[in-house]
RNA sequence: CGCGGGGUGGAGCAGUCUGGUAGCUCGUCGGGCUCAUAACCCGAAGGUCGUAGGUUCAAAUCCUACCCCCGCCA
């Protein structure tokens, strides 16, 4: 896996821990798409069965996502036998519906790629990549009827504005569907790795319609009936815009064939480019890193894992495109973690310790920080809700900063102990505390650790937002100073 | 004409749908503070919003053309 499959599952995985947080039930599902001749091609390079090749590639994703603190509660691999079963079952009930039918599929054929092209598409009746001449060829393929669905999608589409998010995709698939649809084929004969359909044996599915159903073999389809009632249609898919059309367009036209209601909710992320577009030429000319170079993994351990959660979170704004680099990373982990979050804690820890014995004071209702504390609460959570963890951090560090401001503004290392000093630190405190809870979806184990050091008992992760997100609610407890939640990086490194 | 995204102070971005004194973060400069991880707080400088036309009382924002850049199964 790479920075750009972090990307998505780390904002995905956020996003599951604030539903969490907000008492909501969450199946927060990822894994592995198998099939398709890309992995057979892999697998027979490395010597391997394309089953022995998938176990490896998806026991890494397994792995990368621990090392990221990613908390899915189901990981699907598609070359399971559950997927299996749901797939054909799915497609089963598409064929019978009368939506696949039998036809001769021709095209322009590279031997070496095993893929067809179309004219247009090859250099001039030569394969692309390999230049080498294409054959003509044809198969017999499945080809499911997308055309019928033109008008139901339309009608999706202008009921459901809400579909797709952000309202330039939304635009830009609905544009799509109603340019006009064509049937599409669904099966090969060409390649045996994949799932068989079902009614036709030298036939497997192609790639693309049998891991679009991976979202229902997790809840059952196919096994339980009930689950599937249970969770469907109300799920959220968080996808790269380069899959739009699989998400937006086949998908939900398949799910009407089938009878079942489109998922009610695709949010479309872009796409983290490196050095921006002034550096690209010179970078692709000295053959420089592209994104899919860079592993998450080395990433975490050199940063830490909260870290670099926060960055891809922070970073960019979840719908457009944006920049990775080194460098942005650092500037975020020094400024906004080691700063201000970081040097905040450490700042009210060594007051209390000096002023307060140690022992954290309780908040004061009246406190100055109270309004603004709230105004952050609210933007943060509409933030979350609306699938913009960076709008939402963006919030909780106007509080970190806001905190700051006010410990300078009442100054109360210059107080003597008692009641004035107590209150300055009680409404630190709480606005501490309440950091914590809205930075635990990005950064579960930093905030575990802040919450020990104020001297909570149990784990902000373990809190209900209902009741935890409120002013005054600190209850005091032994304050920690402890080591630096967040050393500087020094530029030289 | 493969598909799509973008060009806003030194850097990275928001704002463009619903025209109306161009905003944020970082950096730079000046001041303050000294509890804190040389961190924190306050203030200032810096932009003809890719180019050329058009619509309008008014355009970063709407329309047209052009130039340049980027990515392509996360």
């Amino acid at each position: 896996p790479h920075v750009g499959s972090a990307y998505t599952t780390v904002n995905a995985d956020a996003l599951a821990r604030w539903h969490r947080l907000a008492g909501d039930e969450v199946k927060f599902l990822t894994g592995t798409d198998e099939h398709g001749q890309k992995m057979a091609d892999a697998a027979a390079k490395h010597g391997a069965t394309p089953q022995e090749w998938t176990d490896q590639v998806s026991e890494r994703f397994r792995s990368a996502w621990s090392a990221l603190d990613i908390s899915y509660d189901d990981f699907i691999r598609t070359s399971e036998p559950r997927h299996y079963e749901s797939v054909q079952k799915f497609l089963s009930v598409i064929y019978e519906n009368g939506y696949i039918y039998k036809d001769v599929y021709e095209g322009l054929y590279c031997v070496s790629c095993e893929d067809y092209y179309t004219l247009d598409a090859s250099d001039e009746g030569k394969c692309p990549i390999h230049h080498s001449v294409l054959t003509h060829m044809q198969e017999e393929n499945w080809f499911f009827r997308l055309s019928a669905f033109e008008d139901q999608l339309i009608e999706f589409y202008e009921k459901n504005p809400g579909f797709v998010t952000p309202e330039t995709k939304r635009n830009e698939a609905f544009a799509f569907v109603k340019s006009g649809l064509r049937d599409i084929s669904i099966t090969r004969t060409s390649i045996s790795w994949g799932v068989p359909v079902p009614w036709d044996p030298g036939h497997v599915f192609y790639v693309w319609y049998d891991a679009l159903i991976n979202y229902l073999t997790a809840i059952g389809y196919g096994r339980d009936d009930d689950e599937v009632e249970y969770w469907w249609p109300y799920s959220n898919h968080l996808i790269g815009k380069e899959i739009i059309r699989f998400h937006c367009v086949w998908w939900p036209a398949m799910c009407m064939a089938a009878g079942l209601d489109p998922v009610h909710h695709v949010h479309v992320h872009g796409w983290l480019l490196i050095g921006g577009e002034k550096l690209g030429k010179t970078m692709a000319a000295e053959g420089a890193v592209k994104i899919t170079d860079i592993e998450p993994v080395g990433l975490a351990q050199e940063f830490g894992v909260d870290p670099l959660r926060y960055y891809l979170l922070r970073e960019t704004a979840l719908g457009n495109d944006g920049e990775f680099s080194l460098e942005g990373i650092t500037a975020r982990y020094n400024t906004d973690l080691a700063n201000n979050l970081g040097n905040l804690v450490a700042r009210v820890a060594a007051v209390v310790g000096a002023k307060c014995a140690g022992v954290g004071p309780q908040p004061r209702a009246d406190s100055p920080l109270r309004e603004i504390a709230e105004s952050c609460l609210a933007k943060a959570a509409d933030a979350w809700e609306s699938f913009a963890p960076q709008r939402a951090l963006e919030a909780t560090f106007e509080l970190v900063s806001a905190t700051n401001a006010y410990l300078k503004t009442h100054a109360p290392w210059k107080m003597e102990p008692g009641s004035d000093v107590d209150g300055v630190m009680g409404d630190a405190l709480e606005a501490i505390r309440l950091v914590t809870i809205l930075i635990s979806p990005a950064m579960p184990s930093v905030a575990v650790e802040i919450w020990r050091r104020i001297g909570l008992d149990g784990e902000p992760t373990g809190v209900v937002l209902g009741t935890a997100a409120h002013w005054g609610l600190y209850p005091g407890g032994t304050v920690e100073k402890g080591e630096p939640l967040f050393p500087r990086i020094s530029v030289e490194q």
